[in-house]
DNA sequence: GTTATATTTCGGTCATAACCGAAATGATAA
DNA sequence: TTATCATTTCGGTTATGACCGAAATATAAC
């Protein structure tokens, strides 16, 4: 129970549905989303930290860099919430026009500036 | 979309949760409410303060109580949404049983204590 | 091995939220 | 009008969470 409840708490910020959301998009590393959301790496690194705690992205080192990736919870019912809840999201005009931008941002470009 | 956000946030927590899935059953006035979750009613009026808040809850006087009545909202995907979380919820042993608690609280014994 | 750099951790600030007991409010009942 | 009692508001405590910049860590590139 209180494992749901952790895991409807992460989903209640917007950024971290945001990064769920652009996850959804394509695997991303730090700073790629930190780029997309214009927020502290720092910040970034902690909502991760919550989404992983609550099983809802993985990541791989690649290079230099970490690929963060989302995963759909196991249970079926948890997973069909998540789904509605992200989908929903995505009608909001200022969330989709991020999620679209997800697609041309670029790792060599933003990084090591 | 700040709004839908809030909406979530009511519903990630056990204690509001918990209010939404009796109030489900039958009206409950404020009184049945704290004896059926055991905390102060000051606590307890405030939950209902912040599910009011996220029309998430309706009321009307009934005599010296007040009857507090769930509400689905009107918009089906957050309809949708909110009934898989309470549905979902009630898979919990603790919270079905509270559940099931609900039909025989009577608040002519439980008030004015 | 040293440097560069992506990421995490840490210290600190500010805001918010849960909870309680007590006081205030407001409607009912006497 | 006064007393009663359900409910809300208030003051205060404690915990938590979002955010930042800076320091620490760890890996990769040289």
């Amino acid at each position: 129970m209180n494992r749901f409840i952790n895991l409807l708490k992460a989903l209640s910020d917007s950024n971290r549905l945001k990064i769920c959301a652009i996850l959804m998009e394509k695997p991303l590393c730090v700073c790629e989303i930190t780029s997309l959301l214009g927020m502290a790496n720092s910040t970034i690194s902690e909502h991760l930290s919550v989404l992983r705690k609550n099983n809802l992205v993985v990541y791989e080192r690649d290079g230099k860099w970490i690929n963060y990736k989302f995963k759909w919870p196991d249970n079926q019912t948890e997973k069909m919430i998540i789904m509605q809840i992200i989908e929903y999201s995505k009608t909001d005009r200022e969330f989709s026009e991020l999620v679209k931008k997800t697609a041309s941002v670029d790792r060599e470009i933003i990084c090591s500036r």
